[in-house]
RNA sequence: GUGGGCGUCGCCUAGCGGUUAAGGCGCCAGGUUGUGGCCCUGGAGAUCGAGGGUUCGAAUCCCUCCGUCCACCCCA
């Protein structure tokens, strides 16, 4: 599974001109915590924080893009063709309770478009992201998306979301009374009984956006229907850190049970400026591989198997041992699956681990063969044997 | 951060107050003094997650801890 999925996510991502980067597992904990990250979940609870041995505060990665934003500015990627797009796979982790396609060591997927404000590349990374899963087989996902606005629009649609909140507050959540004064975008995404009563009368994201928010959305969603990619409009879908700007959006499978999400995305075209580099807008996604993993079963959708084992080399005295090593070295020379057996076990155990192993032929050498320079070859499928010189040995295991 | 389930040979499981802790898979060996798959026989392999307690007696009951799984929250 491990491979096949790694494997059409390089594929996919080479094939739209996307270069793979490698980041480092832990960076400078500010690289990851942006100010605006503040009373999110990452934040309190889910980083793994430490400090190095010089005091350095650090921190293990906790997505992809982050590092990638850092790299950008650091090895000056700005001076390259724009936008620069890159892929990468990656370990990431979150102190979080581990539970069903939820764990605290992860692997994400994911690619970043830098560099570019063009809806053009808002539909071309969420293309990218469906044409990846529908390369692995997996059926049924929605793609849900929304718009929420940037700088320009923002502040005034969470003074209407405040506004709108003001006498409820006594109603609702816990969190969400904290929300409100900390991160309002977050209250329209609350999972807790008490605050739903709420949510569908409460100003909706995409109806507060200034008129350039209102093109780039109309815009993408031209695209995606240009595209024949259907979608859905979620105004519930939101991004609680600052950065993030203007289309969001998530892929789900239709299947009931938790983790719904397996991949997520959007624009952050603040991210760029905040970690010290020059306003530069940039959009990606981001998807665990073991949640596609995950779906992929669910799905009954199965790997090639392994290429069976060619041939199993049984030692038949050990005075042959050397003899039987060097041959299984030529033949995996000459492009062969080759395991040797060992002159501590009887021929009659080794022969039943070549049979366990599925091995197409079993080589014998003993003192036999050593003496003519033959070697004995067994067809573990027919049990047809013969004796012919090692040479001739090496050239039948070659064929196709 | 919250709630729940489960921890017995490498794996799966039985046993639920007194058993030499049982079985299946896998592993090793023999039945074939140089030959597999099926079958038969034998063998190795378990301080019953850890610590404490109750009891004449604990894998079995109680407590604590640890681990693991599932769900909420959140997210990938």
């Amino acid at each position: 599974y491990w491979r096949w999925v790694r494997d059409t996510a390089v594929r996919i991502a080479e094939s739209y001109g996307y270069g793979e980067i490698q980041t480092p597992v832990f960076e400078r904990v500010g690289v990851f915590l942006r100010p605006g990250a503040a009373g999110t979940d990452l934040a309190d609870k889910e980083i793994y924080a430490f400090k190095d041995r010089g005091g350095d505060d650090l921190a293990l990665r906790t997505d992809g893009t982050h590092g990638v934003a850092r790299a950008y500015i650091e090895h000056g990627m700005s001076s390259w063709p724009q936008p620069v797009r890159l892929f990468y796979i990656v370990s990431v982790f979150r102190y979080d309770r581990p539970q069903a396609g939820r764990y605290r060591l992860h692997h994400q997927f994911g690619v970043e478009a830098i560099g570019d404000g063009e809806p053009a590349l808002d539909a071309e990374v969420i293309d990218l992201q469906r044409t990846f899963y529908a390369a692995l087989g997996l059926q049924d996902l929605r793609l849900l998306i929304n718009s929420i606005g940037d700088d320009v629009c923002r502040p005034a649609y969470l003074e209407k979301l405040r506004a709108y909140y003001a006498d409820k507050l006594d109603l609702l959540c816990g969190d969400c009374r904290r929300r409100y004064d900390v991160n309002p975008l977050r209250l329209l995404d609350c999972k807790n009984e008490p605050c739903q009563p709420f949510k569908a009368d409460a100003p909706k994201t995409v109806d507060y956006l200034c008129e350039a928010c209102d093109a780039h959305f109309s815009t993408v969603q031209g695209l995606l229907q240009g595209l024949d990619i259907a979608y859905e409009i979620d105004h519930s879908l939101v991004r609680g850190i600052d950065y993030y700007t203007r289309t969001a959006f998530e892929f789900q499978p239709q299947v009931e049970g938790s983790q719904s999400t397996i991949g997520g995305g959007g624009r952050y075209d603040g991210l760029i400026a905040q970690l010290g580099g020059n306003p530069t807008p940039g959009i990606g996604f981001g998807t665990g591989l073991e949640r596609i993993i995950l779906n992929l079963k669910r799905q009954g959708l199965r790997p090639l198997p392994p290429p069976p084992l060619d041939a199993f080399v049984a030692v038949a005295d050990p005075a042959a041992e050397a003899l039987a090593l060097r041959l299984a070295r030529d033949l995996r020379a000459g492009g062969a699956r080759v395991v040797t057996g060992g002159s501590g076990r009887s021929l009659r155990s080794q022969m039943r681990q070549a049979s366990a192993l599925s091995a197409r032929y079993a080589l014998v050498l003993g003192r036999q063969e050593l003496k003519d320079g033959t070697v004995t070859l067994r067809n573990l499928s027919t049990s047809e044997e013969q004796r012919l010189p090692t040479a001739e040995a090496l050239v039948r295991l070659k064929g196709p």
